[in-house]
DNA sequence: ACAGTATTGTGAAATAAATAACAGCTACGA
DNA sequence: TCGTAGCTGTTATTTATTTCACAATACTGT
């Protein structure tokens, strides 16, 4: 029901809203929520109606309320473990990035082809091997995994993670995962990202 | 004119390309790449008419040309420098990455903060502070910085960025930054996705 | 040389997403 | 207590994007 770009931006209001909530603030506009993520706020009033929560039409949103109503609409993520396949330099720097990450799923265990990283422990987590992976994921209930393989070796992984129970991937390696359509991927292309905004950046667009 | 999303594709179609270059074929019709681009052949074909080529109604796409065509396209991009700011974890694990990549900007300097980094060497790029980032821009002549520094820092440092002359950002930091619209940014924001991930994987989605 | 066939290029239709517009409320000041 | 200003909730409109559908096309095999 909640498209993809629903969910991002109340992930997005719900991180605006706690650190609102840390100023000091009580209540917030959409207009003010609309300022602080980049969106309008006829459409912030939109995504927030879809958490069920009413705001004061003139005090505006409760922000406390307002917290606990995106956390009651997300809220699943939030029993949701993952696992992070691919200690390079990628891997390394996303596990450093999500251990210090409040909300979203947490990651629980890591896995690397690599049989020299085998055994070896990454930022506290000990890394496991691709045959491992059933064991790892039936303990630590994941659901997600991030993929941080190189392009060559992830199709045949996520085939594996699938298998294993596997319901979600964020996908940093450049390719295109064939897999079943009840399997959500989000893909994170680095590359691609970096030449579109070489592209804008290279032309005189004098507005938008 | 060509939106943010078909140049996105393009890119993408342009790597597989290659590959398939490097595979050794000559030709490949508009459902081979949509199959693997995970996309549609009908926009696929959509896309490469803003390229300008046409592809052959009966063999398709002469691989070797619509490279060139795409290159074309895309081509300013290309003579994009780049800087990073930021050498955190994260800074590193980017600096690596497109160092190891072809297409898109190149990165030619890094910035930071922290005191205890500037005039040490990353990847082999030494590491500059932000009172150098108009010489280093200058001299580089970059138009688009990677931004992977701590929120609070973000603004500020973009602020400093656009004066130096830079038109465009892949920005790293979980913040929307206010900026001239005539400036393009390109916001990762992987808490964001990793949640949406989640959210995703943990509802039983039958179809799509 | 020519019929057959599978693909391209592209207008039209469908779908999705963002924005505008405004009625209905609710706190607040007089 | 009542009028008012300014916000919310939501419908309507617009805009953007994707998909469909099919005529035009160019190679292939005979």
């Amino acid at each position: 029901m909640l498209s993809p770009k629903n969910i991002e931006r109340l992930s997005l209001y719900r991180r605006i809203l706690t650190e609102l909530k840390q100023d000091g603030s009580e209540f917030v506009y959409s207009s003010r929520l609309a300022e602080l993520s980049g969106g309008n706020a006829a459409q912030v009033r939109r995504d927030l109606m879809a958490t069920g929560y009413s705001g004061n039409p003139k005090l505006g949103y409760s922000i406390n309320e307002l917290i606990l109503s995106i956390d009651d609409t997300l809220g699943k993520s939030k029993c949701c473990s993952a696992i992070l396949v691919g200690v390079g330099n990628l891997g390394k720097a996303l596990l450093a990035y999500f251990k210090n990450q409040g909300a979203g799923p947490a990651i629980k265990g890591i896995v690397d082809c690599d049989k020299s990283k085998i055994g070896k422990k990454f930022s506290g987590y000990l890394c496991y091997s691709i045959d491992e992976i059933p064991t790892l994921i039936e303990e630590t209930s994941s659901r997600v995994a991030i993929l941080c393989l190189p392009k060559n070796e992830v199709q045949e992984v996520a085939n594996k993670l699938i298998k294993a129970g596997i319901k979600g991937f964020m996908n940093f390696a450049p390719i295109h995962l064939d897999i079943p359509d009840n399997i959500f991927v989000d893909y994170i292309d680095m590359a691609v990202s970096a030449e579109k905004v070489a592209y804008f950046a290279c032309r005189i667009n004098k507005n938008k």
